[in-house]
Formats: structure tokens, C-alpha cells, sequence
DNA sequence: CTGAAAGCGCTTACAG
DNA sequence: CTGAAAGCGCTTACAG
């Protein structure tokens, strides 16, 4: 026991005998200084400085039935997170845009079922007010679960049917598959392949959906030996474009749903001997510091990570202070490289 | 205020009365359950289960004075934190073995002074028990000001000049760099170069000291033209490389002190035409998930990640517990891959 | 082994 | 505008 001791920190108590007041007026001024005279508002701050005074969070949390506190929760197999790096932006963005409202950010990972359960258990139980989720996955019963207990839920990424029942955040993924198949067209290619993300995810769906839309409107026949589904990963988008060279020898291009699996396509282009952007163009979405680690570059179709964040969090402590859910269209925008 | 009613939770005397307990009992079996009867016990539990109980932390902790919650602390630049895989694996896995013990972990950036100190403020007020702390610079005052406070610190990696003090986890830097130069040599390499990192952190310093160590062991001439420190990033490692191949044109292999530095040596090693593995072998350091996104695949030291975070969390429970501080270094491992 | 009671540090009507 | 007082949900000596 010869740690160092920690010494007793000054309570509300303490503040109210150095300013010469209540300890009611002491919380009235920590609680905004409503119906507090200018005198007694001085009185107090200076002896909050004096003192140190910080706010036991515990008291305030176990009369106000607040946590003042917000979950991040992520329901992906955690390989996902590992290699993900727009997971990292997100979180580090959450955790910047609450720190703002000296909000802090518990971070929970919930891989399997019975985490799932564990998790629940101790968000419904009141020790959070809030909870960004991410998992894009559909069938992921959790967001509504947490909503039915009353809990404010704010994902990222368009919740697949769930009919507008939990706020979100999402980039326009349809116009950014938009946008970079024009641009593919626009440079002369004609035989543009895609690989898609996991089908059961909205930016799976959403990117494939605005490749069809552009394609068609392009006047390019549709041709299904032209797709081929990723699940975002490195070695899924090698996998693919593997397979897309096979299916489909003549490609001029490719648009992948992802920078990370596009890093895969570049690898198994090599590996095939074609040369990038001479033979095959190559486009890829996020934007993620992977666009910038290929050899060539990556040209991509930039998510505004630092905008979801902060939207993710406004949204939150929205719902939070009672607004209803809402969902947030972010626009994307395409960054040319030189791998199209 | 539409939003759904959250329904008051049980409370401990919800769960004495349906069990027919006092609450002081109730509470003796929430904390292990001492001095209560087998028939007490029981009925308290099934009164648990039935309720759906969950205690209230903040009542707890306002008596208790701990808090049960951990803060994980990142004091480097954000940049770093975006780009670093290992980064994740160290988050990830310290989240997971904290809520085995139930015990929740808030994430916490310092990016600059300003934030460090309000961030330290938070903590010395009793929010947090203990903290896991990420940076390796030196010169950081962080771990010493908050253990003065009396908040236990883990640091990942061996804190520089700190007497002992702070407790850490750390791997074997400087047998990592001792395994990959052996290799290096015993595949017939004469000239080999090193791109560091920053020389502020243990990791930079003592990789430097295993190479030179195990160059002299091998009987290979030091020469300092063979050096170039980078920052761990994957630009750096590209732009020392760059500068390595015009002062020494004559190197044959390279050791480079993480794995994304490696990734931008291979950029510049392939601009400069030159083959690797046949002109110039490579060796990284980490085996991130970048080791396998180059190519050629990177031969790279292994951190146990894994490893490295269950001990901070045992290490920091301990001393949360009364322990005195202690360092853990842990063994890394040899990853042949292509490349070198 | 068990219950009654004090008290942790706050906030919030309630009087004035 | 301000103070006195109740009470949030727990834990922990203290008696028995």
C-alpha cells in the first residue's frame, strides 16, 4: 500500500465556504448562474479557482439520472476495425467533437452475440446517455433494441430497413458511384467493371445502385460478368478483380467500393501483367490514407470523415435533448490521382 | 419531448423487498457475497435475475470513490494515430480484456498542450482509476503528473529517462532489431542500411542500438552514411530511402524501423529500379497488417500486440490495486515474408 | 449472518 | 436572488 495517496479533491462544500455562500448557490452558478447575483457569481468562480473545484460526476449523474457520457459502439468482426482505416478518423473525429461539450467517449467493442448482450445490458442500464453505432451490417437487431429501451441511437451509414426509425449519418454513396463512373466513362473507357461491397450493407447496395444508374445513363450495356462482390477487405478485392479478369478479360476499368480493396485489384493487376491506368483504370472510394499508399496513386471518391463525426455527435446530443431521429446526406467529392 | 420514456430502472431496494432481504444485504451479495446465507444468496440472486438489475455505478462510485472505469490516453498527433495500424490492435485489445473485468475504457486524444491539460484535469478528479498511456515520445510530462496526482499510469513502451517510476509494457526492441539484422547477414547482405525512427522514442533508440549491436557482432564496419531516421510514417520512410540510395548506391539490403516506413522504402526503392528482394532485401519492423499489403509481402519482426495489451490491463488493475509499478518487456519473433 | 442508519457529493423544488 | 432540506442509489461500519 505504499501507492501515492490521492488526496481528498475539494467538494461543492469546500467552494461554498470559501465563497461565503450556499452550496445551492454554488450549483446554481456550476449549472449555468441562472438566478445568481453578479456578486455571489464571482464569489464563486474565484473560489472554484482557488480551490480546483472539479465537479464529482458521479453525484451529479446518480440525482440527474444523466451519464453525461456517450457509447461508441462497434459491432463489426473486429478484423474489419484492424484494417479499416476510416474507422479510425471516425473515432478519433467522435471523440474530438465530444470532448468539445467535455463529453466523454466510452469505447465498446461488441464482436459476437454474447458481448452483444453484455453490451446492451449495460447501455440500457443507464450508463450512457447516448450511442454512436457503427455497423452498417443490416439484420444487426441492436439499434433498434437500445431505441425500443429508450436510448438514443446515431449510426453511421443508412440503417437498411428500418424505415426512419434511428438517426444517421451517411455520405452520398449513390452520387460518389456516380460521379466516379463518369469520370471513368469520361476518360474514354468503355468495358468498366465493378467490385461492390458486402450486399447487405447500404454502401454495398448504394455504390452498385449509382454504378448501374451511371452506366445506363452513359449508354453502356449493362453486363453482370462485369461485377463481382467484395466484403472491403484487402485479399476480397483481389479475390474479385482475380475473378473479374477471368470472367471478363476485356475490362478497360474498374470501380471498387473500397481503397482497401482496390490495394487488392492493384496487386492482382500486377500479378496479370496489366498496367494501371495504361491497361485498366482503376477507381476506389473512401479516400483513406490507402489511396495514397498504391503504387499509383489511387484516384477516389472522398467520404467526409471529419463532417460525419461531427455530425454523428450534433445529431446525438440532439436526440438526446429530445429532438426527433433525423438522417444527414453528406456529400462526396472525386480526388484524381493516377491509377484513372 | 416525444422521445421514448426510459423506464426507471430497479434499484437495490427493489430487489430487498421481492427477495425479502434487507438492501445491505442485497449489496454484501453484489460485492462478493460474504457473510451472507446460502438461503439469503439465492434469493437475492433470483430477485437479480427476475428484476432485471443492474447496479448504479454512480451511486457506487460516489461511496466507493473509484470510478471502475480506465482511461486510454493518446498523446501523439492524431496524424499518427490515423495512419498506425497497431494503433487498433492495441485499442481494440485493451478494450476487450477491460470488459472482462467489466470494467468500461474512455478514450481520451491529447493532440496539443492545451488539450493535455484539460484531459489531466479530468483524470487527477477521480473519473477515471487508472490510465493506459500511449506515447512514447519523451519529454511528455503526462505520465509524471498524473502519477504525482496519485493516478496509477501503464505506458506502452519503455518511458525514456524515468528512473523506474511509471510502470510499461513494452517488446523486445532491441532483440527485434538484433533477429532482423542476423537475418539480413545471414542471407549474405554486406551492406546494410537502417531507416530509424524518431530518435526521441525508445522504439527509435533502441532499434538503432540492435542494429549497430548486432553489426558489430557480425564483424560489418559501421558506417553512419548507412543511417537515416525517419518518423514512422510512410512518407518518411520514403524520403529516407530516397536519400540513403544517393549517399550509399551501394547498399544491398535495408532494415526499416516499422513496417508503413517500409511500405514508402519499397516506393522508393521501386522509383530507383531497383528489385527487392534480389538487389536490395528489405526488413520491417511490427508485422501490421501493412506487412502483407505490399509487394513483395514484407519480412518483418513481430510485436505481440496481442500480449502487450493484456498486460498493460493486468499491469494497470494491479497497481489500480496497490502494486507497485514494474516493466514488462516481451519477446518479438522473426516473420520471413518475400521481401527480404 | 443480518438490519438500521449514516453518508458519499451533488441538484432541485420550496420558501422566503 | 438565496438558503435549508430532501433525496438520488448505493456501501459500510456498527450493533446485535
Amino acid at each position: 500500500m505504499s501507492r501515492t495517496e490521492r488526496r481528498r479533491p475539494p467538494t461543492i462544500h469546500d467552494v461554498a465556504r470559501e465563497a461565503g455562500v450556499s452550496r445551492g448557490t454554488v450549483s446554481r452558478v456550476l449549472n449555468g448562474g441562472h438566478n445568481v447575483s453578479p456578486a455571489a457569481l464571482e464569489a464563486v468562480n474565484a473560489a472554484i479557482r482557488r480551490t480546483g473545484y472539479v465537479v464529482n460526476r458521479h453525484a451529479r449523474s446518480l440525482i440527474t439520472g444523466r451519464s453525461d457520457s456517450v457509447g461508441f459502439l462497434l459491432t463489426e468482426p473486429q478484423e474489419r476495425f484492424f484494417e479499416d482505416p476510416n474507422f479510425n478518423v471516425l473515432l478519433s473525429g467522435c471523440t474530438q467533437a465530444l470532448a468539445a461539450h467535455d463529453i466523454p467517449l466510452l469505447l465498446m467493442i461488441a464482436g459476437d452475440e454474447s458481448e452483444r448482450r453484455r453490451i446492451t445490458r449495460y447501455i440500457t442500464a443507464g450508463h450512457v446517455d447516448g450511442v454512436l453505432l457503427v455497423s452498417s451490417h443490416s439484420g444487426n437487431p441492436v439499434a433498434e433494441r437500445l431505441e425500443e429501451a429508450g436510448v438514443p441511437v446515431v449510426a453511421c451509414g443508412e440503417p437498411l430497413g428500418q424505415g426512419g426509425r434511428v438517426a444517421y449519418v451517411a455520405a452520398d454513396e449513390r452520387g460518389g458511384a456516380h460521379r466516379m463512373v463518369r469520370h471513368l466513362v469520361a476518360t474514354g473507357r468503355r468495358r468498366v467493371a465493378m467490385i461492390t461491397g458486402p450486399l447487405d450493407t447500404p454502401g454495398g447496395v448504394q455504390r452498385l445502385a449509382g454504378y448501374r444508374e451511371e452506366l445506363a445513363a452513359s449508354g453502356l450495356p449493362a453486363d453482370e460478368s462485369l461485377v463481382a462482390e467484395g466484403d472491403y477487405s484487402r485479399s476480397s478485392g483481389e479475390a474479385a478483380m482475380t475473378a473479374l479478369l477471368e470472367r471478363a478479360p476485356g475490362l478497360d476499368a474498374v470501380f471498387v467500393a473500397s481503397d482497401l480493396m482496390a490495394q487488392g485489384a492493384l496487386a492482382a493487376l500486377e500479378r496479370a501483367g496489366r498496367r494501371v491506368p495504361e491497361d485498366v483504370a482503376v477507381g476506389g472510394f473512401d479516400d483513406s490514407p490507402a489511396a495514397l499508399a498504391t503504387l499509383p496513386p489511387l484516384t477516389t471518391i472522398r467520404q467526409p470523415w471529419d463532417r460525419i463525426s461531427a455530425e454523428m455527435v450534433r445529431l446525438l446530443l440532439a436526440r438526446i435533448a429530445g429532438d426527433e431521429p433525423a438522417g444527414v446526406i453528406l456529400p462526396t467529392e472525386l480526388v484524381r490521382r493516377e491509377s484513372a
